[in-house]
RNA sequence: GCCGAUGUGGCUCAAUUGGCAGAGCAGCUGAUUUGUAAUCAGCAGGUUAUCGGUUCGAGUCCGAUCAUCGGCUCCA
C-alpha cells in the first residue's frame, strides 16, 4: 500500500476502520499463540480503536498485556499475508470446530450468505472483511492494548460474560503517544475527580451509592441554575407546581409503573401484601403532575396548560450503574408536562425545543450536543411498551413530521423510547466520548386515557389531551457533572460559585478590603481573605484558575480608592476605581442574559 | 446485577520476606506585614473502608460486606 495516497490514511475513515479491524486479528493471533485454548467470540473495530471478546480461563492482568503487546509486535514484523476464502457451511463449521462461539455464529448466519475466513499465517478466522493486505502494515510501536473488561456473549445479560481486551492504533508513535497524552489530559477534567477537588460534591460510604453529597460550591451553581430555568420558564408560560415526592402503590398502578418500572423504584412496605398501605419514591413526575390538571374539569380553553417542576427523583439502579453526578440514585430534574389539545402539538413541541435549546446554548454545552429519535421496538417480545402498535405508529409518524420540518438533524434509536411514547432526546458527549441523555422531550397519546384526563372541546364533545413530558436543562447534578468537564473546573463568571476573592497585602488594608466587600457582596458571589500571611502565599490557596476575579488590596489601593485586579488566567488588569472593575465585568456577569 | 481492578490522615504517596504506620501538600498556632503561582518555625491529624478469620504478631495472608474505578447489561 502507498503510504503517500490519502486512501491509506487515517483521515479515510474506511481505512482506519480496516486497519483496526486487521489489529484485532493480530491481537487474536497474539493471544492464540500465547493460549492455544482460547474460544475467540468477536472482535470488530469501534469508534476508536478495537476489541476482541473471548472465553480465557487466566487473568488478563496489566503483564498479561504486555506479553501480547509483544507477541503482536512480532507478527507485524512477520509481515504476514492476510488471505481471504470462502468455504461451504460444512467446512466452514469443520474448520471451527474448536471454536464454539464461531460455530453459533456460522449457524446464525442467513443461508445462502458467503461464510468468509481470514487467513494470516498459522491462524485463521471467520470474518467478513475487509483488511489490510499484510500484518506488515500494522505499525508495530504504533498501537496499545489499552484496558481490559467483561462483555455478555453478543450483549445479553443472561449470556455468560467473555473476556474483551481493548486496543487503539496509528500509523506513527507520534500520533500513538499523542492519543495517550489527550486522554491524560480528559482525565483531568473528568468532574468525577476534579468535582470532588473543588469541593462540589462528595460521596460517603455508609451514606451508600449513587447519593452525592452536593457540597456548598456545587449547591451554588445548582441553586443558580434551577433560579434562572424557574424564572425562564414562568416567562414562557409555565406554572411552577410542588407534588409529593412519594405515594402510595395505587397511583403507580394507573400510571404503568407498577408492571413497567417496579424494579427501578424504593419501595416501602410490602408490595405483595394488598392488605396494607404500600409506598413507593417517586421515579418521574409524571402522576404527580397530572393531579393538578384532574383538580377539576378542563376546557378546551385551559390548553395548552403548561407545568413545571423542580422534580426530585428517585430511581433504584443497579448497583454497577452509578458515577459520579452523571448516573446516581436520587436526582432533581427541570422536569415539565404540558397538556395541549392535538392541534398544538407541533406548536408546543417547536416551543419545547427552543427553549431546551436555549438553555443549552446558554450554558455552552449544547455544541456537544446531538439529537436523537428514540423510538419502540414493535418486535420487543418483553411487554415493555403500553399501547398499541397503531397508536405508536402515530405518535411517532407526527413527532417525525415534527422534526422533519424543523429541520432537525438526527438519528434513530430502536427500543429507546419511554414506555408510553417516542422521544427526542439531546445527547451529550463528555470528555471521553461517552454519551448520555441531557436533555429530552416526549410524546405522549396513552397516559391521558389511562388517568382519565378529559378536557370539553368547543364542539361540546370530551376529548384527550396530548401531553409532552419534557426538560429544560435536564437534571442539575448531570449538567454540573458536563459544566465541570466542559471549563474544566473554571465555570463562565455568571454561574461560578465563587466570582471574586478579594485579597489583602497587608493587615492596614483589613478595613478596606471589608468596605469593598460590603459594596459588592449584594451582586457577587465573593469571598474575601484578610488571614495575615503573604500574598503569595494567599494566592495559592485561592486556586486562582478557578475563580475569575482576584482583588488585591494593598496601601497603594487604600489610597487611591482602587483595586488591583488580576483574572484567573493571570492577566493583571492593574489599579481600577471600583466602579470601573464593576463596568469591566459587567457583561461577563450577565453573560447569560446575553440571547 | 455481571466480569475485572482498587481501598493507608482532607489530597498525593511511602512502609523489606507478616515485626513500633511515615513523608510532602492542605489544616491549626506563632513569627513575618510583604504588590501578583509555594515565607519561616512549631503543633495536630490514622482502630490502614468495615466486620470476621489465620498467626506470638496483620496495612501486608484468607473470607464476607461496603465503597470507588474500567467495562458489560440497563438508563422507563
Amino acid at each position: 500500500m502507498a503510504e503517500e495516497s490519502k486512501e491509506y490514511t487515517f483521515e479515510n475513515k474506511e481505512f482506519r476502520k480496516t486497519y483496526w479491524h486487521t489489529c484485532s486479528h493480530i491481537m487474536a493471533q497474539a493471544i492464540k499463540r500465547l493460549y492455544p485454548e482460547v474460544k475467540l467470540a468477536i472482535g470488530p473495530s469501534i469508534d476508536e480503536g478495537w476489541y476482541y471478546d473471548m472465553d480465557l480461563d487466566v487473568a488478563i492482568t496489566p503483564e498479561v498485556l504486555e506479553e501480547i503487546e509483544k507477541e503482536m509486535k512480532k507478527i507485524c514484523k512477520e509481515r504476514l499475508p492476510l488471505e481471504r476464502f470462502v468455504l461451504p457451511k460444512n467446512e466452514a463449521l469443520e474448520l471451527m470446530k474448536d471454536q464454539p462461539y464461531k460455530i453459533e455464529l456460522i449457524n446464525d448466519l442467513p443461508e445462502g450468505e458467503e461464510i468468509s475466513f481470514y487467513k494470516q499465517g498459522e491462524f485463521t478466522d471467520l470474518c467478513a472483511g475487509p483488511h489490510l493486505n499484510s500484518t506488515g502494515y500494522v505499525k508495530h510501536n504504533g498501537f496499545k492494548l489499552l484496558s481490559t473488561a467483561g462483555a455478555y456473549w453478543r450483549g445479553n445479560s443472561d449470556n455468560a460474560m467473555l473476556k474483551r481486551i481493548y486496543g487503539i492504533a496509528f500509523q506513527s508513535k507520534e500520533e500513538l503517544d499523542e492519543f495517550l497524552t489527550q486522554r491524560e489530559e480528559a482525565r483531568k477534567r473528568d468532574h468525577n475527580k476534579l468535582g470532588r477537588e473543588l469541593e462540589y460534591f462528595t460521596t460517603v460510604d455508609y451514606i451508600g451509592q449513587g447519593l452525592p453529597i452536593i457540597m456548598p460550591k456545587g449547591a451554588r451553581v445548582i441553586q443558580l441554575l434551577q433560579r434562572w430555568v424557574e424564572d425562564v420558564e414562568q416567562k414562557n408560560g409555565y406554572q411552577l407546581t410542588k407534588t409529593p415526592y412519594f405515594a402510595k402503590r395505587e397511583l403507580y398502578k394507573i400510571s404503568g409503573h407498577w408492571d413497567h418500572y417496579r424494579d427501578g423504584m424504593f419501595i416501602m412496605g410490602d408490595p405483595d401484601d394488598e392488605t396494607k398501605e404500600c409506598f413507593a419514591l417517586r421515579p418521574m413526575t409524571c402522576p404527580f403532575q397530572y393531579q393538578v390538571y384532574l383538580n377539576r374539569e378542563r376546557s378546551y380553553r385551559d390548553l395548552p396548560m403548561r407545568l413545571g417542576e423542580t422534580s426530585t427523583l428517585f430511581r433504584n439502579e443497579d448497583s454497577g450503574e452509578m458515577h459520579g453526578l452523571i448516573r446516581v440514585r436520587q436526582f432533581t430534574i427541570s422536569e415539565g408536562h404540558l397538556m395541549i389539545r392535538p392541534d398544538q402539538l407541533e406548536e408546543e413541541f417547536s416551543r419545547c425545543l427552543d427553549l431546551c435549546k436555549y438553555f443549552l446554548g446558554t450554558v455552552g454545552l449544547l455544541d456537544n450536543c446531538t439529537f436523537r429519535f428514540s423510538q419502540w421496538d414493535p418486535a420487543n417480545p418483553n411487554n415493555k411498551y403500553e399501547g398499541t402498535p397503531e397508536q405508536w405508529e402515530m405518535a411517532q409518524a407526527a413527532m417525525k413530521k415534527i422534526l422533519d420540518d424543523l429541520g432537525v438533524q438526527y438519528e434513530i434509536g430502536i427500543d429507546e423510547a419511554a414506555f408510553y411514547g417516542p422521544k427526542l432526546d439531546i445527547q451529550y458527549k463528555n470528555v471521553f466520548g461517552k454519551e448520555d441523555t441531557i436533555v429530552t422531550i416526549q410524546i405522549d397519546m396513552l397516559l391521558a386515557e389511562k388517568y382519565g384526563m378529559y378536557y370539553i372541546d368547543s364542539d361540546g364533545q370530551k376529548k384527550l389531551p396530548y401531553i409532552i413530558h419534557r426538560t429544560s436543562l435536564g437534571c442539575y447534578e448531570r449538567t454540573l457533572a458536563y459544566l465541570i468537564e466542559m471549563y474544566a473546573g473554571a465555570l463562565p463568571t455568571w454561574m461560578a460559585p465563587e466570582q471574586i476573592r478579594i485579597l489583602t497585602i497587608t493587615d492596614r488594608a483589613v478595613e478596606y478590603a471589608e468596605s469593598v466587600a460590603k459594596k459588592l457582596e449584594n451582586k457577587y458571589r465573593l469571598t474575601i481573605d484578610t488571614s495575615s500571611n503573604t500574598l503569595k502565599y494567599k494566592i495559592r490557596n485561592a486556586q486562582l484558575e478557578k475563580i475569575p476575579y482576584m482583588l488585591i488590596l494593598g496601601d497603594k489601593d487604600i489610597e487611591n480608592g482602587t483595586v488591583s485586579v488580576r483574572t484567573r488566567t493571570g492577566e493583571d488588569l492593574g489599579a481600577l476605581s471600583l466602579d470601573a472593575f464593576e463596568a469591566l465585568i459587567a457583561d461577563v456577569v450577565d453573560n447569560k442574559k446575553r440571547q
